[in-house]
DNA sequence: AGCCAGGGCGCTC
DNA sequence: GAGCGCCATGGC
């Protein structure tokens, strides 16, 4: 499997916010039990976690197969040479929420501590205990309001059979949400439920795609790299992602 | 002081 | 449907 872990675990995906890094190693608690990633070689973790963990990095993904494909020009074969064995990683679809709205109009260090604060013995508090908790502590700001509300209609929706629907239609589901608008709903579709062809767009992509493609327009982009990408999108995104922001 | 951060919402027109 | 100000908070 082509990996770069720490590129992986470390360029704005919810591994991010959600793992803590001790040494060179990446661990979170799962079901009460520490769990370890870690590169030696070979990926290796806590026993017992494997198939957790090759889920979280997709590991079924063909990176060469889907290389070929999203290497459409210079801008993103330069991306792919120099951030070679980044992963889209699947994360747990709430946990993904909750870290993209915390996301909103913030930067990548303090999403990861506002998600920090909203966890408990290495899990994201659950949407019951959101609306339970004394968030004040949390310095979420406006986002406080959206979280609590939007864990409030979680409940009444069956969160997990949002992604046995079509993408569309998961979107529009997704985006009823109080503080879910398209870029959100984009990541949790892409890093949450897997739909590869989920291609948010927010102030860096925008950068991309105006510096590789002269895209400036977000209805315009969405266009372009549905034609362009198509079911890899997301992958390509990832990529422009990390190039534009020099991870 | 002012701008920016993996934006969304509600209001205009 | 596009444009615009506002929304907390913290770092620079």
């Amino acid at each position: 499997m082509i990996l770069n872990l720490r590129l992986t675990m470390e360029s704005g995906q919810p591994p991010n916010f959600i793992w803590n890094k001790e040494g060179n190693k990446y661990f979170r608690y799962i079901d009460g039990e520490k769990c370890y990633i870690w590169y030696d070689n070979n990926l290796r973790c806590t026993e017992g976690f494997e198939e957790h963990v090759l889920k979280l990095l997709r590991a079924g993904d063909d990176l060469n197969k889907i290389y070929k494909k999203i290497s459409t020009d210079a801008a993103i074969k330069r991306a792919i040479k120099n951030y070679r064995g980044l992963r889209v990683t699947l994360s747990d679809p709430w946990e993904t929420l909750v870290c993209f709205i915390c996301s909103i109009n913030n930067n990548i260090p303090r999403i990861r501590k506002n998600v920090q604060s909203l966890m408990r013995e290495g899990r994201v508090l659950t949407p019951e205990e959101i609306l339970k908790a004394d968030l004040s502590k949390c310095s979420l700001g406006f986002r406080e309001k959206f979280l609590k509300e939007t864990a409030e209609l979680v409940l009444s929706h069956d969160f997990k059979k949002i992604g046995e629907t079509d993408y569309k239609t998961a979107k529009q589901t997704l985006m009823e949400f109080p503080g879910v608008g398209e870029k959100v709903a984009d990541c949790v579709l892409l890093y949450g439920y897997g739909f590869l062809q989920a291609f948010p767009i927010d102030v860096w992509i925008q950068r991309a795609m105006e510096k590789y493609y002269r895209k400036k327009k977000p209805a315009e982009i969405r266009k372009f790299a549905e034609e362009r990408w198509g079911s890899c999108a997301g992958y390509a995104n990832t990529y422009l992602y990390a190039a534009v922001r020099g991870i």
